[in-house]
DNA sequence: AGGTTCTTGTGAACTGGTGCACAAGGTGTC
DNA sequence: GACACCTTGTGCACCAGTTCACAAGAACCT
């Protein structure tokens, strides 16, 4: 298959998932992984992974599997690892100064640059390396930094306000934590993380089977 | 439609949202709501609000609505918010720590009534009002708090024993935030929260569209 | 009462994604 | 070289969920 067709977006949100699994393979070392090895350490099925890899192009050979290194390769090139993506971190509380501190995101190429908060008490100050500024200056900073995605843990109030700013800033790419619905342009992609929404969906089951038990 | 039918995974997702759409309207005045409106409140199309909604009853009045109070009343029904769902969170790094003091948690019927860290220094400490225990201690915490959910914020590394131990002592709903699989029985609801891989799904798009500016 | 307007509830078509099952194609052995 | 054995790549049937489009029903106006 094409290597430059469309990926379907379920294909994409797994891709990390393998890229993740590829790292029990040491580099440098060649190694064979099967689309089954590959299943179990995505916590997915082994059809599902074949027909995913085979939107990347056809980079596995029949009656062995995949090469582990250069399957690493060709995922990360589809998924753009090699990119550094610099993000800013709107609204300093409790969620966002650990967001800040959080390795998993500069290790995998999303160094947090900037951010920032209302309180005036925070502002100017260095909270973790990562210097704070005033909602007011996001879209310089933006420019300054040329930061690509924006994450915003305010308070739901401020949250379409921070996420304007940032649009028109010119950043495309919004990753919230904040418990309500932006709108911003079509081109804008927005991910919603929803803490306490997850919990209400665990919290529907414990509920349906405590019912259950009951009946 | 009979209330106690299936309601699909999709829309169980979504009843949420409702719920927080819903809170535009003030308690104990008498107020009528559209599809169309809910639909703006919750970030989705008309249809997919009677769809779901029809999935719960006939609560509309067609050429009218939904009553606002009596629609909230029966989500929350559905949804079993009056329950109050005890969690313990395990692992107090950054993360953990901010989900411990999250307010959106306790507020939503989820208090954080305890954690676990290894971090010999943290244990026996009350931060924030959560005591922190020993991970050796978790069988013991879940009984006595009558703990329903484990929220697991430890390293990857400590994620899968984590979940083993809670499973152990009898929760079924987790709520993880380790970037790695986790297995359980099949009556385990795992909602797997990675926030690394969110911000890749975010680089695959820009990487995507810079290819595609060059072109 | 009749007609107009509004909004729900839902059948039906459509879409994206999943999983089976097997042919295609490669490796290794005798 | 033939044969047995693997594992990929993919056509196809299936499924969950989405969206359309419209009949059914309710309120309001004249």
């Amino acid at each position: 298959m094409a290597p430059l067709a469309r990926i379907p977006e379920a294909t994409v949100a797994r891709l990390p998932l393998y890229l993740r699994g590829l790292d029990a393979f040491p580099v440098g070392v060649t190694a064979t992984v099967s689309s089954d090895e590959l299943a179990d350490l995505a916590g997915v099925n082994a059809a599902k992974v074949r027909k995913d890899l085979s939107h990347l192009g056809t980079y596995g050979t029949r009656g062995v599997g995949y090469d582990a290194t250069f399957l690493r390769f060709q995922i990360s090139q589809a998924l753009g690892v090699a990119n550094v993506w610099p993000v800013v971190v709107c609204g300093m509380g409790n969620l966002g100064r650990a967001l800040a501190n959080h390795t998993g995101f500069t290790d995998r190429g999303f160094p947090v640059v900037a951010a920032t908060d209302s309180d005036p008490n925070k502002i100017g100050t260095i909270v973790d390396g990562v210097p704070v500024h005033a909602p007011g200056e996001l879209g310089d900073i933006v420019r300054r930094l040329d930061v690509a995605i924006g994450v915003i843990s305010t308070p739901a109030e401020a949250a379409q306000g921070t996420a304007d700013a940032l649009v028109a800033a010119g950043v495309t790419s919004i990753m919230s934590f904040a418990p309500t619905v932006l709108s911003a342009p079509d081109e804008v992609e927005i991910r919603s993380v929803d803490l306490a929404t997850e919990l209400q969906i665990l919290g529907f089951h414990l509920h349906r089977n405590r019912i259950a038990g009951d009946a």
